[in-house]
DNA sequence: GTTCAAAGTTAGGCATGCCATAATTTCGGC
DNA sequence: GCCGAAATTATGGCATGCCTAACTTTGAAC
């Protein structure tokens, strides 16, 4: 019988650009500027053209030379694999070995392309299968379903405002420091108290604390609103 | 201030020629030989010649041409610091994540390259500073120690000798399978009730069950004797 | 002491992978 | 249609690590 193909397994940044390329989109679906995705990954535009050309070889994107990148349904789904290996690591850190949360992702972002089909099923079955990881985004399921649910940010709600606080980026280790020392976690509810105009900070009580959440950091929590 | 020559994070695949002379050299002091040292890493001499070359000017090995290649203190710690990685992480995973002992070699051949010292403390920390993998095999100090006792085979014992199994190659999971199917492992105690002359095999009795052990594994089994 | 096979080294290449700079092309709004 | 921004191509660099073929060295046998 004649050997397939058989496509070589996709490099670290292969799977990078991958994972950029689907954040961007913010579904994978959506065409992609080269630029954006070499501001991203820091590399030239010129790199970062060449990438996708080989990608698009590679049957995981199409390239529309001058109109941006969308991935294939194959670019999907290693897009999703690897974003699903990091939130399950992510989430596996701190659960069974207590890694702060600001620190799982810098760990998670290598270990995610060395995870085995084995290891990720073992962690995924002694975690529960759960749905998210510890800043709140949404984990692929086994057979690489996302459901991205559509959040305000707490700083666009005004005083009385209640809700609850469900996602964060996992990329700034001190907003999460921040967050963490206050006990503040995806998960919690809060009510608006005060709030200052032109990008000033919210003033939000968690239980009984009210805490003051400067604009930066209140754009990026991303929350529920109680309506 | 000037900035250090700043040395480069050894690549895996130096790391894997660090530990493959430590193995060799059977204590990382002895000098090997090119051809062995290609042999166990399954490349052509040419190749081995020219990475241990490499080794040398970088540090972790001394080369005499034409007459071995031993480690440095600074390779010595390298390939002590993998194999104290490659060691925790099998009996974590063992431990921790339930996967069995005939497969957590070649995931930890993978991982021992990539982990941090951050989540190697917290590894060592969880299962309590183990001072063996589940093969038997010593695991390094966290300073760097390792204790290797010499032991016997238990081919090597004539009946009526009692003693303990105390360790067995990682490498080959057919043997391990076996062992594992017949529930011996590392630690349990045994009485050799027969033994079949040249190469033949071994009739061992572990608590109540004799098991018959070909000479190829009996000779792979190491022993501690009961005197 | 010579010889000669085995062990080891060097020379020269090749493949992969990823990125950079510089020059050029294309696009799309005006 | 112009023009600046966006993107692409053309080239090349560099790191890694492997190979084959040709050469050198070693050391043991005689
Ligand atoms: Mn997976
Ligand atoms: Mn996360
Ligand atoms: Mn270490
Ligand atoms: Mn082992």
């Amino acid at each position: 019988m004649p050997l397939e193909p058989k496509t070589p397994a996709p490099t670290v940044a292969v799977e990078d650009y991958a994972k950029a390329i689907y954040a961007l989109s913010h579904d994978g679906r959506d065409a992609v500027a080269t630029t954006a995705l070499a501001e991203r990954l820091d590399v030239t535009p010129a790199s970062a053209s060449a990438m996708v050309k080989r990608l698009d070889e590679m049957g995981l994107a199409r390239h529309a030379p001058y109109h941006g990148v969308e991935l294939t349904d194959r670019g999907l789904q290693l897009a999703l694999e690897v974003i699903r290996h990091h939130r399950l690591l992510e989430l596996y850190l701190a659960e069974s070995l207590g890694v702060p949360w600001d620190r799982v992702h810098d760990e998670a972002e290598v270990l995610e392309h060395v995870l085995s089909e084995e290891l990720e099923e073992l962690i995924a079955v002694k975690l529960g299968d759960p749905e998210r990881d510890p800043h709140g985004d949404p984990i692929p399921s086994r057979d690489l379903e996302i459901v991205e649910l559509p959040t305000d940010t707490l700083a666009s709600l005004e005083p009385g405002a209640r809700g609850r606080f469900v996602r964060i980026s996992d990329s700034d280790p001190h907003m999460l420091r921040y967050l963490a020392e206050r006990g503040i976690a995806p998960g919690a509810d809060f009510e608006i108290v005060d709030k200052q105009p032109f990008g000033g900070p919210s003033f939000a009580r968690f239980g009984d604390a009210v805490h003051v959440l400067g604009g930066e950091l209140a754009s990026r929590m991303r929350v529920e609103v109680e309506r």
